[in-house]
DNA sequence: CACTTGACCTGTCCGC
DNA sequence: TGCGGACAGGTCAAGT
């Protein structure tokens, strides 16, 4: 389930797991899914061993993982072709960028302390999810020295992991991340924020617009179904209908899916220690996402199903109006 | 220009 | 049990 919250859980988890950690090796079974700056297979793992992992964060849906520069220097792989090489350069720093998209995961597997096994697992919700590793939806294997590794999973293959230069993303270049509106969960995002950039797509249906990266970073389907539920308004309201009092509703509705979403879908399903495996995650805690028919946990009315720009849109009839 | 649909992939679930 | 079709959390390009 790879929104802003699932992605922002994944993060706080790898940083305990492998900040400092030395990569050792890097196997690539599916080839187009590690992708240079420009979106072609990345061809040149070697020069990414030997780098230590500085720093772990995220923009909207996509996390970031700097590498320093190589440690040692390397011997040009004569396969590779030229782009590759001159990204992955042993003097510079490196980023590996994930996009889990649908289906994406990322599961950690390792040892720490006296020789205890963790694991860790984030992104898109299967039933056998520590089951073996690696398995046939994985398409990347990062292992590091200490003898962990990170295995990028994809069963629908619409992911990626790419490789670029560390000086495109400090500038936020859109080159390399995309179009991005604000970070919600950032103190600068308040609700005028949300009010201007809403009002560049008056014409559209609320629920599409919040779902628009560049209005707000990281919200999808489910979160803008949630937010919208926490804030009483109908998906189909058009943007330019809306109230100033409505969008500072919106406005708190956001913040609290997301914030929600940490909290159980993080907390609850990502973060699997021993194999225990607990099955509860955020769907478990929504209140109308993919509970078409069921009652409604305030008033108790059928939750609907909608759709809209070709996507399901959950809402209560009779909260939201 | 604004908005919708198709494509990218592979799997699951539902009805017949 | 088997088979076809609809559907799935994201995003971009192409089409209307």
């Amino acid at each position: 389930m790879p929104e802003l919250p699932e992605i922002e859980t994944i993060k706080i988890e790898l940083q305990k797991k492998i900040i400092g950690s030395k990569l050792t090796k890097i196997q690539i079974l599916s080839p187009k899914s590690l992708q240079n700056e420009k979106g072609q297979p990345f061809d040149y793992a070697q020069g990414l061993q030997g780098r230590k992992v500085l720093n772990i964060w995220r923009r909207a849906k996509i996390l970031g993982i700097d590498l320093s520069s190589s440690l040692r220097d390397h011997e040009v792989a004569k396969q590779s072709s030229t782009d590759n090489n001159e990204i992955a350069r042993n003097d510079k720093k490196v980023t590996l960028l994930f996009h889990l998209k649908m289906s994406g995961q990322l599961v950690w597997k390792g040892k720490r302390g006296k020789g205890k096994e963790e694991s860790f697992i984030g992104g898109h919700p299967t039933e056998d999810m520590l089951g073996k590793m690696p398995n046939i939806h994985t398409r990347v294997i990062f292992s590091f020295a200490d003898g962990s590794h990170l295995y990028f999973n994809d069963l629908r293959r619409f992911g990626w992991v790419k490789v670029v230069r560390s000086e495109k993303c400090k500038v936020q270049s859109e080159e390399v991340l995309g179009k991005l509106g604000p970070e919600p969960l950032e103190k600068g995002f308040i609700w005028q924020i949300l009010k201007t950039n809403l009002l560049k797509h008056k014409t559209q249906v609320v629920k599409v617009a919040l779902m628009d990266q560049t209005v707000v970073a990281g919200i999808g389907n489910i979160y803008a179904s949630e937010a919208l539920f926490n804030a009483k308004i109908d998906p189909r309201t058009k943007v330019s209908q809306l109230t100033d009092r409505q969008i500072q509703s919106l406005h708190q509705g956001v913040l609290r899916a997301l914030r929600d979403g940490i909290k159980y879908g993080g907390s609850t399903r990502a973060h699997f220690v021993d194999a225990q495996g607990h099955k509860g995650y955020f769907l478990d805690y929504a209140y109308v996402y993919g509970r078409s028919g069921h009652k409604c946990k305030i008033c108790g009315a059928q939750i609907k199903k909608i759709q809209q720009a070709g996507r399901g849109t959950y809402l209560c009839p009779s909260c939201q109006r």
